[in-house]
Parts: C-alpha cells; structure tokens; sequence
DNA sequence: ATAATGACTTTCA
DNA sequence: TTGAAAGCCATTA
C-alpha cells in the first residue's frame, strides 16, 4: 500500500468526523488502518493548507484536550468546536463521552 | 544511512 | 492534579 493512499485515508477519516464531534489522534490514526501512527496524523493536519475542506478542528489530543502547537490555531479550534455546540469543561477539557465520535455504541 | 524533529500517548513522581 | 521522561514512528535534514 503506498503512503500516498494512507495520507488520503487519515484526511478521509477526519473529514468523516460527525459535526458537533471530536476524535483524537490516536482514534483517527487506529479508523485509518494505522495504529500506532497518532503523530503521523498531527504532522498530516499541519501540513494541510490555509483553506482546507478537512475539518482538522474535530482533531484533539488523548482525553480531549487541545494540544499545543505552533502558530495560535488552538484557540481557532476551541471556537470552531464551541459553534459546533462542544462543550468543554474546566481546564478546557472535552468530555469524550458525550462529544467522542465513537460514542453512539450506548 | 544516521540524526533530529514533531498538531501524540502513557507512565511515574 | 500537574509536570517531566520515555516510548513510538514517519518525515526531513
């Protein structure tokens, strides 16, 4: 299988991610077919380009939290999320059991 | 081919 | 609960 497809794969996964829910790196990685690679998702999604159908906002890290990263995108992302109707607790944590993407399994 | 880097995760103090 | 350290793996230099 050629990485090229892989790289397609994570952004279809991402892009699969239901409006109003979150996923983490490790989580899309894993749908992908790729466990293992959470980071190779992360370096993916940053080198993404400005205007990118890919809703990479619906991203987070392990627990739900926002990672840090380059730039001053994390507060970008926690707004989007908010419009989006995400809560997010003290700490600016995501509860990832009601906001996880995999969650409808109740 | 070796070394450094990074939008990650888990473990331990 | 918080922060540091190590483990992992593909991309880059």
């Amino acid at each position: 299988m050629k990485q090229a497809d892989q790289y397609a794969e994570i952004r279809a996964v991402v892009g699969t991610i239901p409006r109003g829910r979150v996923a983490t790196y490790g989580e899309v990685a894993r749908m992908a077919g790729l466990p293992g690679r959470a980071r190779l998702v992360g370096t993916i999604l940053g080198r993404l380009e400005d205007p990118s159908p890919i809703p990479w906002h619906r991203v987070v890290g392990a627990g739900g939290r926002i990672r840090p990263r380059p730039g001053s995108g994390a507060l970008e992302q926690r707004v989007m999320l908010e419009q989006e109707g995400v809560e997010f607790g003290i700490r600016g944590r995501i509860d990832l059991g009601r906001f996880g993407w995999e969650v409808d399994a109740l």
